[in-house]
DNA sequence: CCGATAGCG
DNA sequence: CCGCTATCG
């Protein structure tokens, strides 16, 4: 049966994507670099296979170089494995739940990677680094989960610090990319001074566009069955430029998972992020 | 008796402060202008006469050139005519509690007072200012008691915004004081932006001294007879220096009421501020 | 008039 | 994983 509006899309890309993940839709193009990040709620295990199939039909359909996931649990390790054979995954962590980075093994090359802990945390939330290397060009990418809800606040704005100053330290030649759901408010990062000068916020720096401004919100998204209404700016990506060599600079950034799946639920309760980037040599 | 210690000052004050007020224990000095800002808990009924008594005692010692005080109930007013009566007394309201300055007969002349509303308060708090000269200088006086606890947060940060305006729009040729109990946390001024340039802290451009940083201290102040310890910052004075003319600048800041009285209970659960500015023609 | 926590819509 | 409103130490 052919399907109208975007979610034939969705079911496409889900039916195509193979066990060895071959993309078909986007070309590579040295010029691009793009980028997912996401919280994929994997502790919400209501429909978490049919969901977890969505989230891999979102991949196969955007085939982003890079994704930053959050939320990710052990049983969607093989389901991940299968749908995107085409990517490296690296897990921060093995039981529970955790962020991963998905690579694209033909456009990403891994260097190393790096577990940050965060040594106060009461949810065992670290910071996940890899170095790779695309198109020759070295980049550092790091993802994780700041501890959530309001209440904790204090320990979420060390952690935003020390994401901060682990992204300082790295070499100053080097592009660095954070992404995550951080549950930042604004007033936690002006507590911190705001960003130092050479951090941009992705979404700030394209102008605040407000069709990807909220990546949780209760109202649109109704898979926390919520009694009220309530919308954030959690899922955020900042980006250190290298002083010299290649320049990632984020050209459009648009949210993504906004569609229902056949199981009546959304992929996550938090949309995603698409950020694509210009690649200037 | 004669008494030792500092309660002695306190209540040899209190004794020699006659009908009339006449003070005796500070020169009058055109270049010194001293100020004391008090929220003096008129909530709590314990020991009320006794404890407006002692603050009496204190504003006949310190003989401050203007006082701001908060939490003024009725039954002060004809303690303070008694007690205080080489002042002039202009209440911000006349039931319930409220706010008061206090004009020194022989040192400040009232020229005017105006009462600014705070549109959105639920605890009928506003924005007493008074206008008034003093040495020949114009001077504008405010004072104000902020909505009050964390969970108001909101309306407070709009009051301050009101008394920022306020401050912004009085003549640039003359100088602004404002003093209160603001309740204030700095994240909040933060989120204003912080104070504009031309506003000042006392206290922070006075350095942050320590010793009269916390005004609200449950662990030193037993009058709450709180079973948590939490000390906070809430009374503050700001200043808008005038372009030119008379210039008014912080030149030292003390807490006062840090006596218990006979009674056993301090004068109030705040401290108060006895801040003194250097008056250059 | 605090901070931490729990329950609610 | 919200904001609001208790309650408690």
């Amino acid at each position: 049966s052919v399907r109208q509006g975007p979610v034939c899309f969705i079911y496409c890309a889900f039916n195509n994507a193979g066990v060895n993940g071959e993309d078909s839709q986007q070309k590579e193009d040295d010029s691009n670099f793009s980028l997912i990040t996401w919280n994929i709620d994997g502790l919400d295990l209501g429909n978490v296979k049919d969901r977890a199939r969505g989230i891999c039909a979102y991949l196969a359909l955007y085939s982003p170089d890079v994704v930053f996931l959050q939320e990710v649990i052990p049983l969607h390790l093989p389901l991940l494995q299968m749908k995107a054979g085409n990517y490296t995954i690296i897990p921060g962590n093995i039981d529970g739940y955790f962020t991963a980075i998905m690579l694209k093994k033909s456009r990403v090359k891994l260097l190393k990677h790096d577990i940050i802990p965060f040594p106060t945390t009461t949810m065992k939330r670290n910071l996940l680094v890899v170095h790779v290397s695309i198109s020759g060009i070295e980049l550092c990418l790091m993802t994780s989960h700041l501890e959530s809800t309001k209440d904790h606040s204090k320990e979420r704005i060390k952690q935003l610090q020390i994401v901060l100053n682990e992204m300082r330290k790295e070499s100053q030649s080097t592009t660095v990319i954070f992404g995550g759901d951080t549950n930042l408010r604004d007033s936690e990062v002006a507590k911190l001074g705001n960003l130092p000068d050479n951090i941009k916020d992705a979404w700030e720096f394209l102008g605040k566009p407000q069709h990807c401004r909220y990546t949780w919100d209760t109202q649109s998204n109704t898979n926390l069955n919520a009694a009220y209404k309530c919308k954030m700016r959690f899922d955020r990506i900042y980006f250190r430029p290298a002083v010299e060599g290649g320049h990632f600079i984020p050209r459009s950034m648009d949210l993504i998972g906004l569609e229902k799946l056949e199981c009546g639920r959304f992929p996550s309760d938090h949309w995603g992020i698409l950020c694509n980037f210009d690649v200037i040599l």
